[in-house]
DNA sequence: TTGTATGCGTTATCAG
DNA sequence: CTGATAACGCATACAA
């Protein structure tokens, strides 16, 4: 048998006050006294109450409730992201509500719809690889209800905040590293360069061929999923080509490390014969000899950020937006072959 | 400015008909006819309505929403199932709170407590290492919400259901391989053997000497946190040994290849001279030459499974608890090197 | 320092 | 098929 559930009206009963102190009294309100609140924090405990955050929220419009997001959940980088915005997050009294969009702008949307149903208190995003536009978000706007855009932002101008990391700059300093070994047959491989992160990869990427007075040619752009499978693919397609390129920028290191460990096995030498250069410094990067020049990419970091921003954007009423671009490190491990 | 609030009374009033016929409108109830639920569900649209989940869930004491708490995020394993748990709630009509223990038991209960106050239908835990008893759940199995216990689970018996697979057996299995192609020096690296799922993988390895007459000691079982760094640092320790270890059982692939890497690095053959096994195939165990010899354990079916049962449970009301075990695969790459 | 009264936006019950 | 009305549990403006 199910008991009723117990209300601040029963404990206002059994204490023969008003629930309005009861209510203040839970939390501490300072004006009510120490005494009473104690009383009314013992008697709460005893008759087994528990707070209804619904209720709360419905009076107060307030939820502390963000939403999130994202392509999907499980990826390395993701999961890394998520872990640090949930650990901000709780910090600062907020929790997370985490859906997945899985690169479909159509479930992006419905995502969208229903945390805005949901009444988040900011809505937190890395946008799938079919978003075009940002018209789903317009709600949000309306409502004066914070939107952020993490890791993957649309182009601006747009009228939401962002937290990214400069991928122009972080494309080019790979592709600079690899240059300055002496590459000058280049391969560019990502995933969808409709994504700003990989765009602006691409372009940090022909921004130092440029200065190398080397020419670009949309032949050595390879698009693909960035997954293991994709990367095996590429490297049987390398292995065809005369002459085999001489460096090979690869736009995560789960792909890179695939394509890498193809190679090897066909007797390539890396980087020897090729260089190859990663993204994101995947915890397995660090075992594989030789290791993968790569950047690190601050998902934790990025994480908390992106939270405390959205925070300092609910709270303060802060119709700016905010564009932050978080620092990244080069990790050139090609020298220590 | 704030635009107020639009409700179903403001619908109700523009369409000169009841907000009781609007609420029921919106969601076709069979009770209204086809015509006016078109009408409503156009001028809603028309006036930017959006429904408000809070009052709905308060009035119906149905929040849609499942709790999960997690050791932490940020692992491949548990981002995995919790990728599987995202579909198949969404799928469901439910959606996801996720929070993170980080271990503690005390950031376990705050969870749990939190996830309690917001009224979800469900709680989905994997335990944190610390947790020895499960009173902190107490208040759910009060109040009839399920609980469920994916992975890691409390020992039995306990009044919740739970979704894990058969440890033992996969101990088992991955430790009889070993001994088949004759290893007799075997040593067990595992994580804080006061969790479940690691004590019996134990009792497994243990099962499988004592089937080939080979005593089993303490001396060795190393407890780890199953890190990379933990996994090169016994591997260090185990370039000490006289004689070496003929096989070693690694209860994770994040382990078990940072094992591998630096013991091939001391010109260590693998698995000539040691055989490693892991436990997860994880993505990259399988780039790994030669290639690991794992359990695949089953995240994304894990996930939906946990979250169907739940919702399950739900639903139908059900008293019962479900202890469910799901199958594993045994990956034996060693023979194939 | 405490109490009174009201509304947040729904839905369920009951009556028409 | 539709309408009136009362909760759901809490927080706050205002009064005392």
């Amino acid at each position: 048998m199910q008991k009723k559930e117990v209300t601040i009206y029963d404990i206002a009963q059994a204490l023969q006050v008003s629930p309005a102190t009861v209510s203040r009294g839970l939390k501490n309100h300072p004006s009510i006294s120490k005494k009473t609140c104690q009383k009314i924090q013992e008697t709460a405990q005893k008759m087994g109450y528990r707070s209804n955050a619904l209720a709360s929220s419905l009076r107060t419009s307030r939820s502390f409730t963000l939403g999130v997001i994202v392509p999907r959940l499980d990826s390395n980088f993701m999961s890394t992201v998520l872990a640090g915005m949930e650990k901000s997050a709780v910090e600062l009294g907020y929790h997370l509500i985490i859906m997945q969009s899985f690169e479909t702008l159509e479930k992006e949307k419905e995502c969208a719809q229903l945390l805005f149903n949901h009444r988040v208190d900011g809505l937190l995003v890395s946008t799938s690889a079919e978003t075009g536009h940002i018209e789903h978000f317009a709600p949000f706007l309306a409502k004066s209800i914070p939107v952020l855009f993490f890791d993957r932002a649309p182009l601006d101008p747009h009228p939401f905040s962002s937290v990214t990391i400069d991928n122009h700059r972080a494309g080019y300093e790979l592709t600079r590293i690899m240059l300055q070994k002496g590459a000058t047959r280049l391969l560019h491989i990502t995933g969808n360069t409709g994504l700003r992160v990989y765009k602006e990869r691409l372009e940090g990427f022909k921004a130092a061929l440029k200065e190398f007075n080397l020419s670009y040619s949309t032949d050595n752009l390879w698009q693909t999923n960035l997954g293991v499978e994709d990367g095996i693919r590429a490297a049987a397609k390398i292995l065809q080509m005369h002459p085999l390129p001489d460096g090979i920028f690869v736009a995560n290191d789960t792909c890179a490390i695939a394509i890498i460990n193809h190679l090897q096995s066909n007797n390539i030498l890396i980087p020897g014969q090729i260089q190859v250069s990663g993204f994101n410094n995947d915890p397995f990067a660090s075992l594989f000899t030789p290791q993968l020049t790569t950047v690190e990419y601050p998902g934790i970091a990025m994480g908390e950020r992106a939270v405390e921003t959205i925070i300092d954007l609910i709270q303060n009423k802060i119709k700016t937006t905010k564009k932050e671009s978080l620092d990244f490190k080069l990790i050139n491990r090609s020298s220590t072959r």
